[in-house]
DNA sequence: TGTACATCAGTGAACGCGCGTTCACTGATGTAC
DNA sequence: TGTACATCAGTGAACGCGCGTTCACTGATGTAC
């Protein structure tokens, strides 16, 4: 089951492979998105994810500006890998019900698909949202998820929808997703880095489903 | 105005002086309080911290373990600083109005503490609660601000005056300052850290107050 | 179709860096007599 | 009060570490003729 050499560009299924490695590009990529998923981000080595890709350390020079660049390219990953834990929750909805239990149960989706990601992929969640980091620019395709959106994304759309299912005054809406955010990620923290770290995830379920209590009832 | 060799003990004022530097364990301390409030934990370094005091690097391993041992004593003494953050916000609170009036100022202060602190003390605030942190022991002395209280206990008293205020029903009252705690110590981090980073002071302030009017009819 | 050449992905070796930590020491102090 | 001794805070030199990054290279590939 040797590679036979493509003809002039072939191999037809990687979008564009590179010539010796095969996409050298690509496994450094994933091996940086499996050291952050193991140690999060200052776990993205440089010289660690040339030994995984089986390659010289300063190949990586080909294809990264440096170890700053790869591990920014890791963290755009990881966010989309977030957008994606929400998706699978908000795809886990019924679709019974009127526009507001609809639109409660969204936004219920999108956060606990944020601490579902937190507690299950603590390391990428460290990478994505653990140190410094900024919004992505609007529709960038790296940190989007299947459906296009990034995770911030997704909660603004879950607030456009409380909005307009009438549960959320509209004059409240300008910077509410900062709060609900604030509010989620907080316990987030809380949960894999603080005092919370060792509580039984059906404790951490509890406090989350308090804790959005509070955010629709207070928001 | 050259020291004057001690006695017998002497030198009267710091409780207990060593004897070459004077108290290399304390200088040791405080340089290290400098790193972290410059460059957060990371930057707590025993090499750095030695070379402040004027000090051969391994003079360290006199007084503390190791360089685990040192970030550790500067962590506690950061979370002191907060408590005494959270303190002064308290002082400054009008002692007029009714028990319920006071209950809620009290806790909108320690919630604007910990903010105030994030935001003005930027790396004591990420080296006492940026990375993973414990809950010290109820009443280490060495977390405790003037009152002798840690911020957690601050924030459990004050959810203890709500209660005796009638504003919280105290069958909430468990666990509640965790819910309390995430809100805060997400607005925290998304505005040292995160995508609010850029923020002037009095719009943060704006936030922190809605997010305040958000946990108190939440909770 | 066959040969000469240009490209550029990956190599191999080496750098300087500052770190934490260990070793055997020295010399000012406090204490026993 | 004066001398001999023990203590132990701080010294000086050295270690190994893995890191990111730079250099001049080599050799498989794609392309021009």
């Amino acid at each position: 089951m040797e590679n036979r050499r493509p003809s002039s560009r072939a191999k037809a299924v990687p979008a564009r492979g590179s010539y010796r490695h095969g996409d050298l590009r690509r496994a450094l990529l994933e091996a940086g998105l499996a050291l952050a998923a193991e140690g999060g981000p200052e776990a993205v080595v440089l010289r660690e994810a040339t030994r995984r890709a089986g390659v010289a350390p300063n190949a990586a020079y080909r294809h990264f500006a440096g170890r700053q660049d790869l591990l920014e390219a890791v963290r755009r990953a990881a966010v989309a890998a977030m957008a994606e834990g929400m998706e699978a929750q908000m795809a886990a909805l019924a679709q019974a019900g009127d526009a507001a239990q609809q639109a409660r149960a969204r936004l219920r989706a999108v956060g606990a698909g944020y601490l579902r990601f937190a507690r299950t992929q603590t390391g990428l969640f460290r990478t994505a949202f653990g140190g410094s980091f900024t919004l992505a620019s609007s529709g960038d395709p790296d940190t989007a998820g299947r459906s296009g959106m990034d995770p911030f994304q997704h909660l603004g759309h879950a607030l456009d929808l409380l909005v307009a299912a009438g549960l959320l005054p509209a004059a409240r809406r300008p910077g509410a997703e900062f709060l609900a955010w604030s509010t989620v990620h907080g316990l987030a923290l809380l949960v894999i880095d603080g005092p919370l770290r060792g509580l039984a995830p059906e404790q951490v379920d509890g406090l989350a489903q308090r804790l959005l209590d509070m955010v629709e009832r207070g928001l």
